[in-house]
DNA sequence: TTGTATGCGTTATCAC
DNA sequence: GTGATAACGCATACAA
């Protein structure tokens, strides 16, 4: 019942030549005279062979294979990043390897280890324990374990104490740039919904809002920094608590698109007039082109990005040098939902 | 400079035992007295051993890996359907390996031929040569030599001739139940717009809902079938030409939830207002509840579209019967984007 | 330019 | 329970 496995000595045989010399084809050596080497190839088409990579992964020592662990490939932010690394990574003659894991940590030390099993050359990892201001010492040394065999690479994160290379979008500035932005506009009350404490995506944007309102002259109300999550539902959730109070911002920037989202729709549920407000995002995920009003966002320059990733790769790979912490310029894009303060607002208010 | 590696030979040494018995260890085998497998799990944790799975795979002639073929993760269509697999797969100690082919034939030729080299043992296809009416000679038997060697599963797709695993969304029930929706709102003058022929997703979708007019008794405008693409762009460009069309309709109906993004976007940009006419999506991908107006579509049952696939895959790969042919039931999503015909529309009109 | 022999790190088949 | 030994399919050092 078992089909047997064509291999190089089955071609070897058909060809009358060493398994060698079919090997010589197989890896492009040019040693080999024109006239067996076609004939080589023309019985590989005859017998539908086809080399067993596990194989040649094993005696090489080489698996050309890249671990990639995001969070979650459904939001947009990852699957642009991704997608990209894929391409350039398959032009380099390597495959991605990717896995979801939904911020998990038994999910990253299952996929980690199977990456380490398979014998990935490099990896890339986003999200998860590496946002965490305070990661568990488990996490830690089994990063520092995994590191140890296999070169890693931070996306967007980093580790305290845990020597790695570090490639990162320039957050607080984009955060700056917004606030900026928002304050040219006639801004002054200001509010930063989304996120979670204790994630450095979010102390480190936080941050650099509170200093840019300092900087400005503004007041920082603790009351409109709401930590909610980072969904679009755990937008709406935040609107909704700024829709209650009793002062309320002229503009919300959100940790991310999605939450503005969330935002947006809970304006609409309330009947709440969408110009009251201004909205700024994060990431600049597609969507954030499509819905009304089309929203002024952080971009990630996602080009740029990948193209770090995959040079920082090869060059670990290659065993060059290459620089550790690489920090990416972001890109304010500005769209309709920022504007000056809306007069409407205060008339339509009773007061 | 190269470091060793550490293979159960080393295990062995230090545990005193053979390198069968560390083997056996590894795979579990409940044979090994409890006492000389403690030994064996302290050393490989001592010298931090990682089974090899190249060599693993190489032995046991099984790689526990699947790949996905789809035409862009960025969609979240397909990102949505993904993500299930590789969880539903992993759970099942499966691994997927994920290429997108942006619907390029060479790229999927590519990917097909490193799956055979990777020896998947099972390959889920989606889009690009599975969706054309006409595929190419050499896309067919390109197919057909690759099934020879490794099962495969086309999803929301087929090949007249090419003997195959099927599952997919049963879209034309999908664009009845949108046809009946509208029509029961009163819509008597519905635009079909998006997609592109020769595409059997499109293709599939225009037919059903032809015949749906028909059986309702209404007109069949071909100045109303719009096939500009895919993408949100393409829907603008669409909306575009409906909009300059002398007649134009009350309801219109999208290949997909992206062009009818555009169509929106395309109304906003022109000022018509949206409520002038219904509009329908496809897919259900979850922009569409955050859009505004929140957009009605058919809901592919993503749970149920990759259980069977997993199940499928499984069953396959287990040599157990399985059905051949498997179609989905949609689901219509109604949300506030469909509705009765607007009378504000015929006021507005200088008629 | 080609062939021989050996190794890569496991598992599987025997024997003991 | 445990241990030799032979696969698995390819690449490479060395010979010729």
């Amino acid at each position: 019942m078992k089909k047997k496995n064509i291999t190089i000595y089955d071609i070897a045989k058909v060809a009358n030549v060493s398994p060698t010399t079919v090997s010589r084809v197989l890896t492009g050596n040019p040693l080999v005279k024109d006239s067996t080497r076609k004939r080589v190839l023309e019985k590989m088409e005859e017998l539908e062979f086809t080399p067993n990579e596990a194989a040649r992964s094993l005696t090489r020592n080489q698996t050309n294979m890249i671990g990639f662990i995001l969070p979650d490939i459904t939001n947009p932010f990852f699957s642009q990043t991704y997608i990209d690394v894929e391409r350039k990574a398959f032009e380099k003659g390597y495959t991605v390897l990717l896995r979801n894991s939904m911020s998990s940590s038994e999910m990253e030390s299952a996929y980690l280890r199977e990456f380490v099993e398979r014998r990935v050359e490099c990896i890339v990892f986003m999200g998860g324990r590496i946002n965490k201001s305070k990661p568990t010492e488990k996490e830690m040394t089994e990063m520092k374990e995994v590191m140890k065999r296999v070169p890693l690479i931070m996306v967007n994160g980093w580790m305290e104490g845990v020597d790695c290379h570090t490639i990162r979008t320039d957050e607080e500035e984009g955060m700056r740039s917004i606030v900026h932005h928002l304050v040219s506009l006639g801004h002054r009350d200001i509010a930063f919904i989304g996120g979670q404490k204790g994630v450095s995506t979010v102390d480190l944007k936080v941050l650099a809002f509170r200093e840019e309102l300092k900087k400005y002259g503004l007041e920082c109300h603790n009351e409109w920094q709401i930590y909610s999550g980072f969904g679009i539902d755990d937008g709406r959730v935040a609107m909704r608590q700024l829709l209650a109070s009793k002062k309320m911002p002229t503009a919300i920037i959100g940790m991310n698109d999605m939450v503005i989202y969330g935002a947006l729709k809970e304006c609409r549920k309330q009947n709440v007039p969408i110009h009251n407000f201004s909205f700024v995002g994060f990431d600049d995920i597609f969507p954030s082109d499509i819905v009304y009003p089309s929203l002024t966002t952080v971009n990630h320059n996602y080009d740029q990005l990948t193209s770090e990733i995959i040079e920082t790769i090869m060059k670990i790979i290659d065993r060059k040098d290459s620089q550790k912490e690489i920090l990416i310029e972001t890109k304010l894009i500005i769209r309709e939902s920022s504007h000056t303060v809306n007069e409407h607002y205060f008339n339509s208010k009773e007061m």
